[in-house]
DNA sequence: CTTGACTCTATACGCGACTTCAGGGTTTAT
DNA sequence: ATAAACCCTGAAGTCGCGTATAGAGTCAAG
């Protein structure tokens, strides 16, 4: 279970900023960043991290600035980048050109979204109490197969609320 | 792409109250319904409507009762069940035991989720607006990809904190 | 020299609520 | 009579973000 730090074992076990290592293998990489071994590769393959040297045996060997990679992603992902939005930043940037205006905007719109979803649960939440009142008044409605449920009303009786709500909420994962 | 309505030629077009059509095709119960075509099979092979009648053709043709069935299912999705519960739901009631109580307490539960997803949303909120403001002071920050986000701060910088954030989100589809 | 911890690739699985596809048969309108 | 519009089944695909598995190679310590 324990990952053993196998080339630094300099002086510090653990991590050493002493001494910046060249070529960390990605169980270190892993140790260090906090992500998974298979999440790196994961973001490999998904074009987040580029292909790093490798060893005659073909174990991929990180630099330094990976972690610095690591965390901006993990920086953005915490402000709400999906990975694919974060790769375009990337590659933005790789081309020369200086992403922060439409990350600025993404971000904005973001804002916008996590509002809107604020409100909606809100609501929402407005919705399940008033219901959870009217079910202790009633004590049991009659109905077919729940009164409680039976009995209760949408706010927003449109075709296939459900559906619509239970859909985009899961695509933005807001 | 309009559906027409073909065993209701009656007087009305739409939806007719008057005369309760005893067999309705698939696609009359979509329209009526708002569900699609393909979700209603689906919600039959998920065991949420049960089997209906068949012409000889072998088309489903169900009776007005599907109607409030899927109502019932627009409804408590609305109030944020899952279909697997929407499902148990429904078969406690037909085995005769209320599932009100069970009920109570689901809502119960999802209201206490929702306040909590509320707070997150809102700390998130938080967030995001600090760091525009941040942005906006900074002008632009220096940084390899995108100084905005690399000196943004994670207010809980433990490692991987964006990979929970956007899993445990997405599961609860709140 | 063996053991066990590590690494590699490629592929599959998981979630939830559907949608889409492939490859048919049926009904209705003109 | 024919074409449009509907219906059927069963399987697979979608979305995002990884995780898990299988089968095999590599490396350091005892």
């Amino acid at each position: 279970m324990a990952i053993r730090n196998n080339t630094a074992t300099t002086i510090v076990g653990r991590t050493n900023r002493l001494s910046p290592r060249t070529s960390m293998k990605i169980g270190e990489v892993s140790q260090e960043s906090g992500v998974g071994v298979e999440a790196l590769r994961f973001y490999e393959r998904s074009g987040l991290l580029g292909r790093p040297a490798r060893s005659q045996s073909g174990y991929r060997l990180y630099d330094e600035a990976v972690l610095e990679r690591l965390a901006f992603i993990r920086k953005a992902q915490f402000l709400g980048f999906s990975l694919d939005e974060i790769r375009h930043i990337i590659s933005d940037a790789e081309k020369g050109a200086s992403p922060c205006d439409n990350v600025r905007g993404i971000v904005r719109r973001r804002l916008a979204e996590v509002s809107e979803r604020i409100k909606e649960l809100q609501r929402h939440h407005r919705e399940l109490t008033r219901t959870l009142e009217e079910w202790d008044e009633v004590g049991r409605a009659p109905g077919n197969i729940c009164g409680l449920i039976e009995t209760t009303e949408m706010q927003n009786p449109s075709p296939a609320a459900g559906r619509v709500v239970q859909k985009k909420l899961r695509k933005n994962g807001l």
